[in-house]
DNA sequence: ACCCCACATAATGTCGACATTCGACAGTTG
DNA sequence: CAACTGTCGAATGTCGACATTATGTGGGGT
């Protein structure tokens, strides 16, 4: 199976990440650069840029004169990344509290529901989306492109988890409920809460998910 | 000049980081593959490998099809670093702040005053050596490894700022006393104030160092 | 039976060369 | 004179092969 254009790298992420979410590569396996490059047609040269990126993000783990493994999370470091999210996260909404208006608010409430009916009627990829969507709209308003960084990362780190989870997480009430708890905390103008609330937000996730992988 | 042993992409990272704490590379400069491959008298493979990592680090730009830049941090990015270091660190101390000892903070106020004589005698090295350990120790009861990860990332990108600037940030005396103000917070075991004291510590940071890159 | 060591295998680390693409310059055209 | 276009040099992207190192295996010794 080939590739067809453009940098190669890219192409690489992409696949090995879909075989991620797959569960083609199961976490703790060795992914072979041989291997790939057979499997895409392509040499062992860009295979191991796009290796060397996806450890950086964290998918992957690196050793030395040995290779690259599927990064297995511990349950401690899942907890981590959700708290560390959190962290971020709440950082970031609540320095923006003040930027967003009533409009802005109804149509994310609007997307609350929305998640429920998707949760509901078990359309994982249209809750996934959404519920993307809904995050990416909180963060417009933070202009901190480190911020923003480091969330990125640990979103596609974390998607993974949570695309193989979310069924047994959240009920869909429970779903749409945490969701408005944090538009009507916006809606109050506390900082100091929102960011509270949305840290523990994280830590709740966090632990439900640690849960579910045992 | 050639280099010595083991895998070479890891000394390659350290001749790139010295040359630009050196100012040997300036900021917005372009890094060509095969000057650094004569220099060191090895291929572009590993070069290749080690500018990538700095790429994820923060320390390089890339652009597809042209080549790897020395990041020219703008000011808001050098605001927006220190901003998500006083989060991340400010999170970090907050969390552990039950664990520390007496004798702890008896030794980090004494290196608080260490610095300032560091400071006050021209010792740059000297300073920034005892700062990071400084800076370490308040960490050591931070396990949350996701937030180590992002605050050691942003360490390294901000070292080479304040390496540059830190005679004209803070006067010896404000160094001293901005650390002590720190260790008495934990002293009161108040969580919330500790963690806006070192947040608002960055920001100020922050701006100083963007008064001097101008 | 267990441990140690040497060897074979296979993967990663590195290399030099080729293919492709970008950026600059010169020449042309309106 | 300005703007566009074609050409050329140089740097990156990719390749296949070789060198080096980790891992597993089997034989010999205790």
């Amino acid at each position: 199976m080939a590739i067809e254009r453009s940098t190669y790298k890219d192409h690489v992420i992409k696949h090995i990440y879909n075989g991620l979410q797959e569960n083609r590569f199961r976490a703790g396996e060795k992914i072979l650069e041989s291997h790939l490059a057979k499997d895409l047609g392509i040499s062992r040269a860009p295979i191991r840029e796009a290796m060397a990126d996806m450890v950086s993000a964290g998918l992957l783990e690196y050793r030395p004169q040995v290779g690259n493994f599927v990064a297995a999370l511990s349950a401690k470091e899942i907890i981590d990344s959700y708290v560390a999210r959190g962290v971020l996260e709440g950082f970031a909404i609540s320095q923006g509290i003040n930027n967003f208006s009533n409009k802005d608010l109804l149509r994310l409430e609007e997307m609350a529901h929305q998640m429920e009916q998707f949760a509901r009627q078990d359309q994982r990829k249209a809750l996934i989306d959404i519920g993307q969507e809904f995050h990416e709209e909180l963060f417009r308003h933070c202009t901190n492109s480190q911020v923003v960084l480091f969330t990125k990362q640990l979103s596609l780190k974390l998607h993974l988890l949570f695309y193989k989870h979310w069924a047994n997480v959240y009920t869909p009430e429970e779903i749409r409920d945490r969701h408005l708890e944090i538009i009507a905390m916006i809606r109050k103008k506390d900082p100091v809460k929102l960011e509270q609330l949305i840290r523990q937000h994280y830590i709740d996730t966090g632990h439900k998910i640690v849960e579910q992988e045992n």
